[in-house]
DNA sequence: TTACAGTAGCAGCCTAGGCAGAAATATCAT
DNA sequence: ATGATATTTCTGCCTAGGCTGCTACTGTAA
């Protein structure tokens, strides 16, 4: 049951915790930098986000499981904000990638959908996504990226 | 030269963006918990991203590193915006954590100081910083801790 | 039927970061 | 010394998440 850190000896910017902080901050940087810099996507202005919203709207879409989502289930896969989720559906709807409907038998249930122009937007997104990632992860091989992917979920399991 | 991800077998909620972005709001989350329930600090109010800041003034002080800080040199080492920042340290002042001195040789400075409040407190919420890291990493070994901080060093060192 | 607990979405207020532009100051070239 | 350029901080406007309380709705139990 040993201790990784202790505190006389811990050094904070080699910690997992700012090191984990900085990679996220520059990968969503740098998948910003490309959505707004493509000719396709630049126009719809979507942030990335705002992508990993879309993400789990369309993507699970084609992968065959249960395309009607609401708001709620977003939240629960992502542990997002509800209060958060509401704008950020606010901000997809103005931008026409996303649609509100409210369902008839549950009327608390607010379904939401990608629209033709946010389905048409999302392999380009995806691609980027994918590509930003694969830069990041540039010279590691698949045994890392998998203990590293194992590591993660280990983390989260030990908290959730 | 092999990509670690293709768009085709591509699965969001496993990878390394994701995860990483769930691990780093869990462990925010967890240390906010913390910080505000503790008796000593839950008077003050410190987020767990203010004490990332306090962690750079106070911490690098204990280790003999030049103790005068520019708001500018913690942007560069956080990766943090600078008009960010200038709001973060009005938080931490207004809480009394911090001071503002303007640099008479350079008068487009403003050093950052520690006051006797934020030294004060401090140490405790080191302590539970390190706490909470720890209990994430739970289950791992020291040599596995220290490939996940290769490979976050190593992504960082990727991007420039 | 009514009462009540639980759930979903929403709105207001807070912290928080990114970006662009302004103002003050410093530095450097001429 | 003057002017151009760079640096530092600050401000305004945007997206963004956390928390609390509110309303609408559902399901259940009295």
């Amino acid at each position: 049951m040993a201790n990784i850190y202790e505190v006389k000896s811990y050094d904070p910017s080699q910690s997992v915790a700012q090191l984990m902080g900085r990679v996220r901050v520059e990968m969503l940087a740098a998948l910003d930098r490309e959505l707004s810099a493509d000719p396709q996507l630049s126009a719809l202005g979507v942030t990335a986000a705002q992508f990993v919203v879309m993400v789990r709207l369309v993507g699970n879409e084609n992968r065959g499981s249960e395309s009607r989502k609401s708001a709620s289930d977003l939240c629960k896969e992502l542990s997002y904000d509800a209060g958060a989720m509401t704008r950020m559906i606010d901000r997809l709807e103005k931008k026409g990638l996303v649609r509100r409907m409210r369902c008839m038998k549950d009327r608390r249930l607010i379904y939401l959908e990608a629209t033709e122009l946010g389905r048409a937007a999302y392999p380009r997104m995806l691609e980027m996504s994918v590509a930003v990632q694969n830069r990041f992860l540039h010279g590691l091989d698949k045994a890392q990226v998998e203990q590293l992917t194992n590591i993660l979920n280990r983390m989260l399991q030990n908290v959730g």
